[in-house]
DNA sequence: GGCTAACATCAAAAACTTATCAACTAACAG
DNA sequence: CTGTTAGTTGATAAGTTTTTGATGTTAGCC
């Protein structure tokens, strides 16, 4: 099992604080809340963080002064400032001083957790990354890093470019129908297409691979005349 | 000197696209800019750059599209969005399709070129390579720093530096597929790169270093239309 | 129920990529 | 200048993947 990335959560409202600490928590990441900027310098001193995020406003020692005193020693970790003032200036000011990303209070907290993930993956060795780019069916797992499914026995099997590439889009597009002209063009990168059977194929592959019973697929469905849909109700 | 790094600037407003670029080479990137998002996956399939960014309205094919497509392939390089839309919604689609930073328009230029220099630098930094001094494969031991190889019977071999660097790259990358270009780009500095079989040789070199059978190798895979991939499950 | 268009399936052909080898070039030491 | 070594190129062989085309099935419609 891999270690729980661990985030460094600077924030002095306690309410907000306790709603982001509980919303990363739940997303899997090990977060250390603390409340002003002397305490976060002695703990990032103590500890190792894969990313710190930081209200600008702190009472005695403000963001972009913790901010700076981090980048004096360590320029790896990613830094995310939360503000609640939107102006440029602001903005310009907190990258300048060596932040990577910038949110502006109220925020969504879906696109908090979305940033977070983005900075979080940089810090990340290839094999914690390889967990992040793969996607369980059933008891098989696909890893598109690696081109590769491991099936329920644990077996490897390695899967082609093309097939890594449809899967992915299906996947992406879990539950909705993609057309065949949709699956074409990004795939495929066709303009004009004549009617082809290749597309067929490769669902048929893909029903080997992951279907329980071939004739009455659960995950790779057929929408008579659009195209075809992933469907995956445990995931 | 080092090479310019290149952007690929995807926009369609004239005068807009035309301010961006001009800006961006004054700070000494090298810009590729047009107009539709065809246009730039065609150039994308071309040439390699250092970050794109992307405007999301744009004619026919919009940006979200064109992003998706892009990361079916390449999930490396950063990708900026350029909206007018400053909804939430808006945004985390972005950063779900694949995105690593938004900006709103109309955007202080020098924030844009501030983010322009964190994202780029992102996609740098995982291009040089970490310390690595040795490693084990099997019964032998590669020693990057003196360019050796000792072998099973304790006899040391010496490495020449490109194949140093290879070994060092794919290891890295363990058990992710590293493309052609990624390694051209890497190991030889080319920003464009010729059909060459020159990397097929150094692998056919590497597997009779380490594979036990040549022809049904175990750690050195090749993964048809992208490139290669270093395995290893002891490790 | 019969009809038709769209999908499923399979095997063979076509298209494409990589493996391999040998000849070649460039750089460099002596 | 000569020999050596690392690295590149190009030709051909060897494989794989993808596409095609033929044929069988199925869903939806009258």
């Amino acid at each position: 099992m891999q270690q729980k990335l661990r985030i460094l959560l600077v924030e002095d409202e306690d309410h907000l604080l306790d709603a982001i600490k509980l919303n990363l928590e739940l997303e899997g990441y090990k977060v250390h809340a603390v409340k002003d900027g002397k305490t976060a310098l002695k703990i990032f001193k103590e500890e190792r963080f894969n990313l710190i995020i930081l209200d600008v406003m702190l009472p005695e020692m403000d963001g972009f002064q913790v901010c700076e005193t981090i980048r004096l020693e360590n320029t790896e970790v990613p830094i995310l400032f939360l503000t609640a003032k939107n102006t440029s200036e602001d903005r310009v000011m907190g990258l300048k001083k060596g932040a990577d990303d910038y949110l502006v209070k109220p925020f969504n907290l879906e696109e908090l957790i979305l940033r977070v993930g983005i900075l979080v993956k940089r810090s990340m060795k290839s094999d914690d990354l390889k967990e992040l780019n793969s996607y369980k069916i059933g008891e098989k797992t696909i890893y598109f890093n690696s081109f590769e499914l491991k099936q329920d026995d644990g077996v490897i099997v390695p899967l082609t470019k093309k097939e890594t590439m449809l899967l992915k889009l299906l996947i992406e597009r879990k539950n909705e129908a993609v057309s065949r002209e949709q699956i074409l063009e990004t795939v495929w990168n066709y303009d004009v297409y004549p009617s082809t059977r290749t597309i067929d194929n490769f669902i048929l592959t893909f029903r080997k691979y992951f279907e329980p019973d071939q004739k009455n697929p659960v995950y790779f469905h057929s929408i008579r005349g659009v195209g075809y849909k992933f469907t995956d109700i445990h995931n």
